[in-house]
DNA sequence: TTGACTTACGTTAAGCGTAAGGATA
DNA sequence: TATCCTTACGCTTAACGTAAGTCAA
């Protein structure tokens, strides 16, 4: 299972093609024919079917393996060559879009560019030393860590921590309440705002597989439309409190149980130098 | 990085001599010398020092990155095997020491071979196929999930809870209380127990990284050897309530802040037919 | 001198590209 | 027939072992 084979399989199989895999690899329809051959008959089975070019259930299976892989291939060598290589003066940040509030606690005199990003991509940029630093925001257990994919040794530091709130429409009967109880909340109507808000299928992992059904679903990252809708009783999300305050059309009721909070983590690798 | 010269590399760094490392692989220790020289020269950093043969800082990191990743790799090949092979009918299944109190839910007739492992070796057998299940126990928050190293994708099923408990001496100021503080037993005297108790590691992650520092180290197993040190004074630790019952010199005074509990989950790969 | 790693070199095998050979729509 | 994957074959290069070389205790 050399890792080229590895690469060119998830190339194939992203693509569904394997000449337009040998393009992106820069190698020729030959090469890449032999390459998914020798994986094959190194793993003794079929791991593609041809016409069309698509992943058998064993095929799916070793992407699944073969995408944390090569990820952690590539943290290994750049942690490595960051190891030669003198610290750059002026840090990347990398962020996520519910995270940024905790942007001002950078030092501003060795901060260099900061890029918004998805929740999901941020850890793997850390290691890959794309970024010298990542905050990412999440929901857990108040004394758990966040859950994040694992791609190599980093270093989590609490930054920022908030309760986590029900966003709900100001006139909503809920909206008085002092505290909510999230199961009793499952068979609300909810927006899934995966990027925004607190993901739901984050919500059933931590309250148990019920159903917190998404009626709509929201792609952007921008905290006010999804207020916004909101506040037009078009469904119910979880946001870490701050990000409900000043608005009086959507009121946000703090969650009391499960005991769950929001919070920003910045991470970093070994090698880079403490900021928080 | 081919993944020979990083088992090769691993194999050096753990005898610290390329001699026994050929003859553990099978190679010549000439081979060995060009391994270790091809991964130097690819990542254009010496990684071993020699005369005595130690890793160099460079080298300490890879093999914080090899391990996991040679671990994974093995898990993925042994994922697809898996798939091929014909499930047995008598399932292996592994068990953490303070697990075996799930053992009496296993289906007597599908259960063939028992093995009690240490914690940590347990997602790693059960993502290489040695196992067909696992028993793992540790404390988390409530609604959290166990820190598992991860090696691939497993699936977690709680299967017992039980209330976080210290073990105190029957006669402990603190042993008629309800419910204890963690963090105000910080600076108490602890016995680390790593494979019988919670690791006092764990302890400081999910409480901050105050002191619990160990006054004792405990290597075995036995549940009752540990409690019999507690009852004589000589520290405290934390394990589920449900393991403290039946003594009359130690008491269990269940952990009340931070909520913590002590769980036990099964660990099977997506290939697995479900038992629990 | 001896034990232990490195280097030189010849052999073998693996990897890649070119080009011809199927198979399917 | 056109497209796309597979196979055959030759070239190049990388991998391994043998054996000689180097270095430190």
């Amino acid at each position: 299972m050399d890792p080229h084979l590895l690469r060119t399989f998830v190339a194939v199989a992203r693509h569904g093609s394997f000449s337009a895999a040998a393009r992106e690899l820069g190698y020729t329809q030959s090469a890449v024919s032999q390459h998914i051959a020798a994986l094959e008959s190194d793993l003794g089975t079929a791991l593609l079917g041809r016409r069309p070019v698509a992943p058998t259930e064993a095929g799916e299976r070793l992407l699944e393996h073969a995408g944390p892989l090569l990820l952690r291939l590539d943290a290994a060598r750049a942690d490595i060559a960051r190891l030669g290589a003198a610290p750059s003066a002026r840090l990347t940040v990398g962020v996520s879009p519910l995270a940024t509030g905790a942007l001002d606690r950078l030092p501003a005199d060795r901060t260099g560019l900061i890029r918004v990003l998805d929740r999901a991509a941020i850890p793997a940029a850390v290691s890959s030393g794309e970024l010298d630093l990542g905050l990412v925001d999440g929901m857990t257990g108040p004394s758990d860590p966040l859950p994040l994919p694992e791609t190599g040794p980093l270093t989590a530091t609490v930054v920022e921590e908030s309760p986590l709130c029900v966003a709900l429409p100001a006139g909503h009967p809920l909206a008085r309440r002092t505290g909510l109880c999230l199961p009793d909340l499952a068979d609300a109507l909810w927006i899934d705002a995966p990027g925004t808000a607190v993901p739901l299928d984050r919500l059933r992992a931590v309250c148990g597989p019920g159903a917190y059904r998404a009626r709509l679903r929201y792609e952007g990252t921008d905290v006010q439309g999804l207020l916004a809708l909101v506040a037009a009783g078009r469904g119910l999300a979880t946001l870490p409190g701050a990000a409900v305050a000043g608005r009086d059309d959507v009121v946000g009721v703090p969650v009391v149980a499960p005991r769950l909070v929001h919070r920003v983590e910045a991470l970093r690798t070994g090698a880079g130098s403490p900021v928080f």
